[in-house]
DNA sequence: CGCTGCTTTGATCCTCATCAAGCGCAGTGG
DNA sequence: CCACTGCGCTTGATGAGGATCAAAGCAGCG
């Protein structure tokens, strides 16, 4: 199967949806405009590409030039990176409000796939750089975001390095959790999206383990999984003292 | 042993050394003035203050304000996050040239500790924050130095959840090197400072298997172990492939 | 109905953690 | 000058947590 990326025919072909966009925007608070001066919401809208993608599509490679930034406003998005023997690790997961491409250089050092269908807004970092010089609320918010990445990635780092299996389940589904709820949905019945293999290669587990785990969860009733794509915090202060050490499963 | 952090004492003192720092700055190209026009120098330059730290002395603890960000300009800094049952994973090592403090919120996510006695260039971030919508150049550069923190934590994700023993060591070694020649130093006789115990804190390792996995480098003739804080890469072609996991030990 | 892909469950194995000495060296004091 | 001691590193023996290998549910779907 051929791999084009979304992003590079966007580029290729300059087509972008036009219209209104922000208006009829889903964000809300974790939206970048909504807080902004009037004539820098207009700056800011004036860049704004909207860009669909189907599930598994990649929206950008390893090593493509990093020529945007993305927002999903609807479905969401993995990244990763891979080891020449195929060995994968999951970076992050970014949903409704999140945002996400940011690079050192001129080129992405992850992979860009759509977990599910996604809706993302589209900022050309080119002419966002500019923006952000005369537009100083927009650059609080967009380093604010920045900022929030480098904690997460503390945390993640924390995680991987020092957190049995159990510890990191537990961190995993109280932080999509709290993230929830940071946009403003609910807490406990979560919406997981991604598949075991998914959740494995962001915690540094095989699915097996994941799996396993998820069902000794289930046994102690600190979960329940309804139905694929949806699991129930039962216990969430208890999931909460598992992710930070302070209690043990059986 | 009463825990009062350098960064607390001068806060509440306010001393900071006066003087011509600048000029006497070992930083070179590494530094964030070097570049700049004369007139960003110059207000970069007033809000510039040295710091002097003891070998393991705390520059600040995990939960303070998170008032300066800092860059050392001899000695080397580890950040580290702890569990509450005494677990640690250090995030970062930071060098001459490197700057690490900043934080999303207005406490820091980590602990700073000194690995040996350093000098430390710091800057209030409050004022820094103002000069940098003022002063282009030096906001692209800042921005640069927080997005190759990003780069470098996605680094050490793949590490910590994908890699095993020996592909980690082979990882920091290569990486130590790579940062020495980054900043001028040399490639192959190069500083680490850390001991054991900070090594495996980082790499998601016991000292145990840090020294074991060390002493087959030095059987297969991979590294040499002269003194207690130099190391020389014998082989680093073949450092970087098991890095990689192209290769494998015996 | 029989695929196909994802998840669960089971049996076994292996890497790395844990537990426990032993070593080398610097500092200290007799 | 040399035991004594403390600390960091190395080395050895054992064990556990999670990986690996294997197979069996369990949908959705053509």
């Amino acid at each position: 199967m051929a791999q084009t990326t979304v992003a590079a025919q966007l580029a290729e072909t300059g087509r972008m949806d036009g219209g209104d966009p922000c208006s009829s925007c889903p964000l809300g608070p974790v939206s970048l405009c909504r807080s902004l001066p009037e004539a820098e919401r207009q700056e800011l809208l004036a860049l704004q590409a909207t860009v669909r993608l189907g599930g598994h599509e990649t929206l950008f490679n390893e090593g493509d030039p990093a020529l945007h930034v993305f927002i999903p406003l609807a479905g969401a998005v993995k990244l990763y990176k891979m080891m020449p023997d195929g060995r994968r690790q999951i970076t992050g997961f970014f949903f409704r409000g999140d945002l996400f491409g940011f690079s050192a250089g001129t080129v992405h050092t992850t992979t860009a796939e759509a977990i599910v269908p996604c809706v993302l807004c589209r900022l050309p970092v080119a002419r966002l750089e500019g923006l952000l010089t005369r537009a100083p609320v927009l650059e609080r918010l967009v380093w604010g975001r920045a900022l929030a990445s480098l904690a997460r990635f503390e945390e993640q780092v924390l995680l991987l390095g020092r957190k049995s299996a159990p510890e990191k389940l537990a961190s995993f589904l109280t932080g999509i959790s709290d993230r929830a709820v940071a946009r403003g949905d609910v807490a406990s019945p979560v919406l997981v999206p991604m598949g075991r293999a998914d959740i494995a290669d962001y915690l540094g587990l095989t699915i097996e383990t994941v799996s396993r785990t998820l069902t000794r969860f289930r046994h102690e009733g600190l979960i329940d999984l309804p139905r694929p794509g949806t699991m129930v915090l039962r216990d969430a202060a208890r999931l909460r003292r598992l992710a930070d050490g302070l209690d043990t499963l059986g």
